[in-house]
DNA sequence: GTATATACTGAAAAAATATTCATTTTCTAT
DNA sequence: ATAGAAAATGAATATTTTTTCAGTATATAC
């Protein structure tokens, strides 16, 4: 859990989950996660990251450029839970869906944390007791839905 | 040609058809168009017209809501209250899938009412708790499913 | 190994943006 | 028309963000 990669993972976590007005509330977040940087630098990692800080619901706040910030919702502290989702099994692509399996049980879990996110390359899921299925919206490859679902569960593993 | 409605006129103009990577810059275009504030001023219009600094083609540069770029993919509903009242939330269109989305819980309702209604051009639904995807019959258009769906639901337009 | 180039960073300075405060303008109801 | 309320504005200030600069680490070639 270490450089400046493992960082931007969690700054695109943050940008994804919660509802950040200022730079200085985003070093917080970082620093709480094991990522103490100077304003300096998160400044540059924002760029980096293309993030847009646009008016949502609640006033400016940054987000990642493809995110519907309507849809939005603020969500609690800790990312490494959502990186070390440990339901995660496996995803495989059929058609415009993605079959993702998962231990027994938590499929609903990890689903409702995709439906949070409101990736713009995901129409909707619905999750049995371990498959989740995904429903890509149309006009997304499925490297874009790999990309975007990384910001939820740990699926850089194919 | 005059009054902050006009100058916010003007302003969208330029923000729809120039690359303006800073308030000064926009200061100077909207000049020229006859509409000489100060920064403060043009702060604030920036805020009331909602426009956010994004990163475009060459760099940052503000942009107005319905920019490409800035752009949701899923647009608020006109109806939304009618809507709410019977627990639908929206609905979208992918490949021979249509998803709809409910309010948490109601997922189960709606989609036992859709089987009831043994449309023709629906094959059948799958539930999860506030996502629906029901599976298009081959042969039939996304209107005649609209026309058919609006039997069961209130999803009239979209 | 050493040397050279490249990426990363923090501290401070500069630039850009938002807000406060006082004033003026515009609107509304008599 | 006039008083009072609300909106709009500029100047100055405060806040936020970007950039510069110098130093450090990391990688690459020899």
């Amino acid at each position: 859990m270490k450089g400046k990669n493992d960082r931007l993972a969690v700054l695109r976590m943050i940008l994804s989950h919660c509802e950040v007005s200022s730079q200085e509330n985003i070093m917080r977040e970082l620093e709480r996660e094991g990522h103490k940087v100077t304003q300096a630098t998160l400044s540059r990692d924002l760029r980096q990251l293309n993030a847009a800080k646009m008016m949502g619901p609640n006033g400016y706040t940054y987000m990642l450029p493809d995110h519907p910030h309507y849809k939005r919702t603020i969500k609690p502290s800790t990312y490494s839970e959502y990186r070390n989702t440990a339901g995660y099994v496996g995803m495989e692509f059929s058609g415009n869906l993605a079959v993702i399996r998962t231990k027994p049980g938590h499929a609903g879990v990890i689903s409702s944390e995709i439906d949070n996110c409101n990736l713009d390359a995901v129409c909707g899921t619905v999750a049995g007791d371990d498959t989740i299925i995904v429903v890509i919206r149309e006009g997304y490859s499925r490297e874009e839905v790999i990309v975007q679902l990384s910001r939820c569960i740990p699926c850089n593993r194919m």
